[in-house]
DNA sequence: ACTAATTTGTAAATCGGCATGACGAAATAG
DNA sequence: CTATTTCGTCATGCCGATTTACAAATTAGT
């Protein structure tokens, strides 16, 4: 027997519920939910057995949830083995919903999730929002928000609450925007300017990216570092299956991180940040490209034509992405690193050169670098999945609002 | 008492114990001592309505506290209100005790620390390590731990467990070193080469020197990055008052982080790294100096009788330790930055570039920069820490083994 | 086909842990 | 000396999970 190690963090479903008998009540609840939801139709008694709680304890868990309309019966199982066959639960596809918005550079979209994980209604508008202000921005996007809630509401489904990614920085109220250069937005509070009916969540679309790479990536892990871009590179932490948000909530800030600590100055006041290697604009610039709306696409376009410049470019920010990134394995050990978001589609030109300077100045095994199969649909996705999460991680604090 | 406790994992107090009625117990009698401990000699009505529990509920926690050794009455306070006076409650100082023990490059010590946090025995013997076999090194080592328990049994204490603190990286097994290239250890389980009548943790020097930092240190935030140094370059990154250990348990690693991408090469495959520029023998090199002993004292030496080119080459350190320090700083957004181990005492020539260079590249406040008032000391104290930390989040889990 | 064995779900009784309310004890205030 | 306040403890009750028991629904064995 070894003596307890400190870990990072409390983590899993509940953590924060106090410590009374209601709080463990709550906290079983949570564990009965997930363990339908992660494992498909399972009886009771399978769930008891996974969660090392008694049949009659689960029993009135699931009854609970059930009355709460979280959970529903599908009838008996067909008997394989032995015995009396279950009865098959499976979280219901008629309770309450998560709803995900996104205010993107190029375009608004929202979105609703049921408790499932299946989107159940989506709805983007195209358009540019750099330089314009948040209120006409915002009615436009609340307008889209009615409108997927309408359409789930007419299959059943009841919002939970709303989730909001930005391209930017949020303090840690959740609800003000600091600063937002690609859309000029600073010091904004969301909360006064959309729907006041739905509890509100407003996230960086980096960090909401990499909770959809950490619920619905294919194999993620619990341990990773997620990239992400839009004109800024941002990453998001992901510590022990959490976001880790940093004392102002700033962390994950990879753009400025000193590439060549005698390079050019860089507007944060350093030299020679990453951003001026692999930010957008500087690629766009390295390869002799216009910015245009569709600027990634443009990248990636050319790149795919052969176009040498650019892909020279890209290999280049590959590099200097690789630079950046041997510093941040080297200090947090993540099991991987995935690019996502935009930068997704550009990875087949950055990969090569970042992974072959990652591996270069890794001692042992190099960190596997992947690339999310969400793409540029990451942070939507995330943002609605984070509402769900909140259901299911506390299924009491909903339960009776339908 | 519960058989199936096959969870060696954590404790923090309300954090990885088991969501069952023992576990809230457990949980509450850890807050009980955690209250009395912090917040000085408490009657039982004090710390009920501290924690939120009725008096009833803590007197019955307080009496299993009480018997199992962990408090003991001081009898009745003096009555300065008005009501009958409580009777005061103190960490017994006759408890179980946490042993630490370190490996260092150029002296090996252990010591004992009773549950209040008081170092009740220590020992030390200096003597170079590098390049000795394990074996005889742990079995110096275990001859001072046997004689600081010993020590430590005579005025009352038992030990509670033992925790070690190499220099090196160590596997999340907690016992078997990985690589400790100043001692030329690889691979090596400690597990077998010490006492084994005690639970053992191992851990790295500059996690318990964080740890120490976190507990111990006036005014240390829940979030920081600690900073420390024998020859190679450790940082410790502490999040919510939390470790980060990483996949692996290599969290931390700041020496080999690029900071000129194009600088010499270094033994890890890269070029540029930090420790070509901040670690111990390159600042010796740079300083003109030959390593011997007592290689931080001397350049402190020579630092403080004005030597420009010691004084120089730590200016020099300390910029590129900036440089290193801003990606990390922009990564995690931690609330401070903590030199401790040997660097503390370099810090004064270290820290005016440090921090120039830290403020240069940071565009808003930037992040301080301050030194670990325990300095060298801080590893061998944390580890002992560790293990009293570890009974204080569950205290159940060691009652009755006195 | 009939019985034995196995598994499920629920109901009744029990237990562990904290809350509530009442009480004696020990101090101060008037 | 009495009223008031606060402390520590006891008896009681509540809440949530466990234990025990049992009926229901299936398969295995003869």
């Amino acid at each position: 027997m070894t003596a307890p190690l400190h870990e990072a963090r409390p983590a899993g479903p509940g953590r924060a519920l106090p410590d009374t008998q209601q709080g463990m009540r709550r906290r079983n609840l949570a564990r009965v939910l997930h363990t339908v939801r992660d494992e498909g139709p399972l009886s009771r008694a399978a769930v008891a057995s996974r969660i090392g709680l008694t049949r009659a304890a689960v029993s009135t868990l699931v009854d609970e949830l059930i009355r709460s309309g979280l959970l529903e019966e599908l009838g008996p199982e067909r008997p394989g083995r032995v015995g009396r066959p279950g009865s098959a639960l499976a979280v219901s596809g008629r309770g309450p919903a998560g709803i995900g918005a996104e205010v993107g550079v190029d375009h608004l979209a929202a979105c609703a999730v049921d408790l499932r994980g299946t989107t159940r209604s989506r709805a983007i508008r195209q358009g540019a929002n750099r330089g314009r202000s948040p209120g006409p921005v915002l009615a436009e996007l609340t307008e889209l928000i009615r409108q997927v809630v309408a359409e789930a509401e007419d299959e059943g489904l009841w919002p939970a609450g709303l989730a909001v990614a930005v391209p930017g920085l949020v303090a840690r109220d959740a609800r003000t925007v600091v600063r937002a250069p690609n859309l000029g937005w600073h010091d904004t509070d969301l909360g006064t300017l959309l729907p006041a009916d739905l509890p509100l969540t407003v996230d960086n679309e980096a960090n909401f990216g990499a909770l959809a790479e950490l619920w619905l990536g294919d194999g993620t892990p619990r341990d990773f570092l997620h990239v992400s871009a839009e004109i800024g590179i941002g990453a998001a932490v992901v510590v022990d299956g959490g976001l880790l948000r940093g004392t102002r909530g700033f962390a994950g800030e990879l753009g400025h991180v000193p590439v060549r600590p005698d390079g050019p100055e860089c507007a944060c006041g350093g030299r020679g940040c990453l951003e001026q290697y692999a930010g957008e604009e500087a690629v766009l610039r390295a390869a002799g490209l216009e910015p245009d709306e569709d600027r990634v696409g443009l990248l990636a376009g050319r790149a795919a034509d052969g176009d040498e410049s650019v892909r020279r470019a890209l290999r280049d920010a590959g590099t200097a992405l690789g630079v950046a990134l041997t510093g941040a394995v080297n200090l947090l050990d993540p099991e991987s690193v995935v690019l996502g978001g935009e930068l997704s589609g550009l990875a087949p030109w950055l990969l090569p050169s970042l992974r072959e300077e990652l591996a270069r100045r890794t001692a042992g095994p190099a960190c596997p670098v992947s690339v999310s199969g969400l793409g540029p649909q990451g942070a939507l996705l995330g943002a609605a999945h984070s509402v769900v999460r909140a259901v299911l991680d506390d299924p009491a604090a909903v339960a009776g609002q339908a």
